[in-house]
RNA sequence: GCCGACGUAGCUCAGGGGUAGAGCACUUCCUUGGUAAGGAAGAGGCCAAGGGUUCAAAUCCCUUCGUUGGCUCCA
């Protein structure tokens, strides 16, 4: 007998050799017909596992993420299947489960693949399916594996398996089809119900640029018809506060062809809130002691040589300006920190000075390549709320809480709630290729670590992403359709101090090298306003919003009443229009609300006459009427933030 | 940059080898109205651009540009 710890703390026994389905069934047989794999002593396994030994076992389920993965990582095998049996000789990479749903990487040979065949394969998905076939785990010696996918012709699995320890290879089979795995699997292929293939697209084996394209089938299944539905309908009502979509209804930014890809043109009403972000940003960095700067559009070729970015993305950047002076050249900036540390470099710092603390809006270009720009999250002319900070090594810390504080009164004030932080450190297996002493990076990597801590950030560490200049900590946000985004950043750099000779003179009277920050809040103001955009699905915070009200006169009669209506409440730094069209008031009104306008205030003749207006709020409808003093007070509170 | 899809009126889209359609928006007229679409008429398009096949191309083929879903990249 076993002793078998579930997760409520119970103690039950049993054969040894149960599996957790058997001891699904031993607790209820409606919790049987759920489960998909068991985590026994922390690892995921096969619900047909024997257990040998006493564990702790907990059931998963579809309510669990594991019981997803798993679920969805036996749909990829289905899908295989479904693949070899419609298209035989097709050869397969990888198939894993991903946050919702699941891909496998497929090389159809000469065949080509597109959508029109989506359809054949859901139905033999889901005619394997209620084969309800077993997935069948089954150990095998490294030559046996071998054996199998030389036989069968598959390199891309050979390659798998040559990374793998002999006697750690496992195959798993369901029906016709065989795959190296290390799985876990559901019970049966019984469980898929409902399946839907979402798109294709190529993908580099093993994610290399340099090896063969692959084509990568991206898919998603349910236990339930129902949930399939539900999914569709719920990526519907994501696509309509896609920032593109809501950009071009609420006219707030646009891009033109003939302008060139990537760069976007802001509209009056985008500039409008663009500006207040700005102007809000600026009075919090004012108080925080930064000091505003503007530098030039463009640098000398001299300048991207000393930071290194010449060396590193001169081809892959916009060509240089030539100018009429022979092998004169200059760059459109692609970053403010050169200029930054040549206004440091203007004096001559002491380390009473620091930390300094230079700001600017700066519009910077980059060459993306043209398959990565996406709407405003990823162009190729923006502006990034940039500051750098210069300290001395033992500021470092306090600098970044400073910082941090920063980020969050901005996230606060906008209603960011759903961020993570994440800190990209060293890769410790490869520390050659960062620059900087093992000392500095040490201190900082610390520093990082402790204010995210101090701060009570929810913090994921990853290791070797860090910038080869430095450490760094950003805010990642999901957009409306579950793509992950940076906005803030805040990162160390020890590598444009050394390079630009940057020195403060220490308490020893001697020179030392000051350590630079480079931070951003918003990340830069194109992406934050999609990020922003999508959050609020367009209706924006009020002190942000392009219009506040719009004045609906219930007809031309009323004109004079709401002109002077108008001009009362812009004199208060009220803004809004007035909607002086030959149309109904529900006419009005429904334009107004489609364009998500915070305050519709309707005027005839019981208003015009009271001096009164009635209030109808976007989203929640008619306020009843109220005195224009109440209107504009009730107002003033909403906007002060 | 690579793989796939798409590009028709300002917007959303239908059509599809025989020289273009709807709804909304726009203009004019009627209507002067009370909390989500009043009525009528009108105007608007080299069907992304270039090339080819054809008696005939918006439609079929090729190229380019742009958009888009991924991959790679992201100072």
């Amino acid at each position: 007998m076993i002793n078998i710890t579930l997760p409520d703390g119970s103690v039950r026994q049993y054969d040894k050799g149960i599996t957790s389905m058997q001891i699904a069934q031993s607790i209820s047989e409606g919790l049987a017909r759920n489960v998909l794999a068991a985590e026994v002593d922390g690892a995921v396994w096969d619900a047909s596992r024997p257990i040998e030994q006493d564990a702790s076992v907990k059931l998963l389920t579809w309510t669990n993420d594991e019981g997803k993965a798993t679920f969805w990582h036996s749909s990829a095998h289905l899908m295989a299947e479904a693949l070899e049996a419609l298209y035989p000789g097709t050869k397969f990479g990888i198939g894993p489960a991903i946050e919702t749903g699941f891909y496998y990487d497929v090389d159809f040979g000469d065949r080509t693949f597109a959508q029109e065949d989506f359809k054949k394969i859901e139905d033999k998905m889901l005619e394997l399916a209620k084969t309800k076939a077993e997935y069948i785990r089954k150990p095998v010696s490294k030559d046996e594996a071998v054996a199998y996918f030389t036989d069968k012709g598959d390199e891309y699995k050979l390659d798998l398996i040559k990374d793998l320890p002999d006697g750690s290879i496992t195959f798993y089979s369901q029906g016709n089809f065989t795959d190296l795995c290390r799985g876990p699997h559901i019970p049966n292929t019984g469980f898929i119900k409902a399946v839907k293939l979402m798109n294709v697209a190529g993908a580099y084996w093993r994610g290399d640029e340099s090896r063969k394209q692959l084509t990568r089938i991206y898919a998603v299944t349910f236990p339930k018809a129902g949930e399939l539905a539900e999914y569709l309908n719920m990526l519907e009502e994501a696509k309509k506060r896609d920032h593109r979509k809501l950009g071009k209804e609420l006219e707030l930014f646009a891009f033109s062809e003939k302008v060139g890809m990537g760069l976007p043109l802001w509209l009056p009403k985008g500039t409008a809130l663009r500006e207040r972000l700005v102007n809000f940003l600026q009075r919090a960095q004012v108080a925080a002691g930064y000091e505003q700067v503007i530098t030039p559009h463009i640098g000398h070729k001299n300048l991207y040589v000393t930071s290194g970015h010449y060396e590193k993305y001169g081809k892959d950047s916009f060509q240089p300006i030539q100018t009429p002076q022979e092998g004169e050249e200059f760059f459109l900036k692609p970053m403010n920190c050169p200029h930054h540390c040549e206004i440091y470099k203007t004096k001559p710092r002491s380390y009473k000075d620091l930390p300094v603390r230079f700001a600017e809006f700066g519009t910077v270009y980059r060459y993306e390549q043209s398959g990565e720009l996406h709407g405003l999250t990823r162009v190729r002319g923006f502006t990034q709320d940039d500051a750098h900070l210069f300290c001395r090594p033992d500021q470092v810390k306090e600098e970044f809480k400073k910082v941090i504080d920063l980020v969050l009164y901005v996230f606060n004030a906008l209603g960011f709630q759903d961020y993570v932080a994440q800190v990209s450190l060293r890769d410790p297996e490869n520390k050659a290729k960062y620059i900087g002493t093992d000392e500095n990076w040490q201190l900082a990597e610390t520093a990082i670590i402790e204010a995210a801590e101090e701060k009570g950030l929810r913090t994921v560490i990853e290791l070797g992403e860090a910038a080869f200049y430095g450490p760094k900590l950003d805010f990642m946000v999901k957009d409306a359709l579950g793509r992950k985004w940076q906005l803030g950043t805040i990162q160390v750099d020890y590598n444009l101090p050394e390079r630009f000779e940057l020195e403060y003179t220490g308490s020893d009277n001697q020179k030392h090298r000051p350590v630079m920050i480079h931070r951003a809040p918003f990340g830069s103001l194109e992406r934050f306003v999609a990020v922003l955009i999508e959050h609020c699905a367009g209706n924006f915070p009020l002190w942000l919003s392009p219009e506040q009200y719009v004045i609906l006169p219930i007809s031309e009669k009323y004109e004079d009443y709401a002109k002077k209506l108008s001009q009362m409440l812009n004199n208060s730094d009220i803004r809004g229009l007035i909607d002086f069209r030959d149309e109904k008031i529900g006419r009005k009104i429904r334009d107004a609300e489609v364009k998500k306008i915070p305050y519709m205030l309707i005027v005839g003749e019981k208003e015009a006459a009271e001096g009164t207006l009635s209030v109808r709020k976007h989203g929640t409808g008619d306020l009843g009427s109220m005195s224009i003093e109440d209107f504009k007070q009730q107002l003033i509170k909403e906007i002060t933030i």
